[in-house]
DNA sequence: TGCGCATTTCCTGTCGACAAGTAAAATGCA
DNA sequence: TGCATTTTACTTGTCGACAGGAAATGCGCA
């Protein structure tokens, strides 16, 4: 990092100031960038950033209403923390938005959903190929987002982002660790997804995000109970 | 009001200025002393908070962030207006929250939360003797809410809370316009759906979480749905 | 009188500065 | 040396001020 070098040149639209921070800090929150638990210096922020505290301020106020960011009083802001202990709330919470959300979507989805829901299959099988352990996760997230619009209900919607982003750093701690060939299997069950959506067959479609969430909770549970002792001939 | 006389005296402790804002503002726009659709001007409002724009400003950020305050760029906010043509999705949302918190308060309740859970129902059935509008809504709402604490997932805890929250508008509303004797029911509901908590019922816990919630939405539909013309002889 | 354009006014977005509060460093004492 | 206390340094919370944009106003012209 060369803290003198501010990353935009000053010419900056009214406004935006704020979004770039935003943006810029949750992405690198979700990516793991920025570690869960590490302090937040505003300054520091803001020569980075090139612009006062207010703005900085505001993108953070913001970042802690969605959960990515703590703030006690007086004292630095950090990063959050990841609840590893209750993790289970977190796999119920995501299973049943993938389900809720699932149904939705074959109730409700226009042509143009499709579409889009499509497209971000297709990256995320792209990123599957190329072995991108970030696009992976990002076009996942992508992928799920978009059933959500297509359910077209704006409460769940905004539950499943968040979940989904705060699912993005659990990826991120599980692909940083091995790779295998999982991904595909993945893959196919996005596929049989879409066709049951496509099918607006509400039960199947139940069904199959049920099954996927599942999946993947089984799996990162498998991955953080692991045993990491190392044995040492002692 | 009286522009000129500040609410408070200025004698404030650090960092408390923009919680009395952000509950202020935000008991304002839950109980419809705050119009939907209506602009929110900064300087009026640290006129009136006798501070700054920039506590107001964090406030209003955060407002924004529950979705209670909707920002134009470079331009007046205003209160978030109700999306009546939406509302299903509301009805929708809630009535799965009411189901799944209240199975898993069934689930993971521990004795201190049956204690609050009854001490909201109580606060109920006397805003309710009392014939008291505003205090029904809100004990209402403070019972559930207690009930999806008692849940222990907080991404559940956290979206109900919003739901309750945009609830307490529609309820105003409601109650704003006549009075019957049905909050009586709502009572004897409430009293049911302890006793199921109570037993661990998750079953039963589920059926009348819906029961409830059915009555409630169904209560409201219809409200909204009358025919308000007049029948004028022409 | 009605419409298009320039001007003015008002409100927000951003800035730099100061004060309060906290944590760490420095000091004094046993 | 170890502990309690004072001092210092640093970070946040709040303030007043200025500049940029958008709506409202006023003006000119057909």
């Amino acid at each position: 990092m060369s803290p003198d070098t501010p990353e935009t040149a000053p010419e900056r639209r009214r406004g935006s100031g704020v979004k770039l921070v935003y943006e810029s800090l949750r992405d690198e929150i979700l990516n793991l960038v920025l570690a869960p638990g590490s302090p937040i210096d505003e300054v520091q922020l803001a020569e980075r950033f090139g612009m006062s505290r207010t703005p900085i301020r505001e993108a953070l106020v913001r970042l802690a209403g969605e959960g990515l960011v703590e703030t006690l009083p007086n004292r630095s802001s950090m990063v959050s923390n990841i609840d590893f202990l209750n993790l289970h709330t977190f796999f119920d919470a995501i299973t049943l938005m993938y389900r809720v959300t699932t149904r939705l979507a074959a109730l409700n989805h226009q042509p143009a959903d499709l579409q889009a829901i499509r497209a971000h299959q297709a990256a995320f099988a792209a990123a599957v190929a190329a072995q991108d352990a970030l696009a992976m996760i990002a076009t996942n997230r992508d992928f799920h987002a978009a059933i959500a619009e297509a359910g077209r209900n704006p409460y769940y919607t905004a539950l499943s982002l968040r979940l989904l982003d705060e699912g993005r750093r659990l990826l991120r701690l599980y692909y940083q660790s091995f790779d295998d060939r999982l991904p595909q299997e993945y893959a196919d069950e996005h596929a049989a997804i879409i066709a049951a959506i496509a099918a607006r067959d509400v039960y199947e479609s139940d069904r199959l995000a049920r099954a996927h969430a599942d999946q993947i909770v089984q799996q990162i549970q498998r991955f953080f109970a692991r045993d990491r002792r190392q044995d040492l001939p002692l």
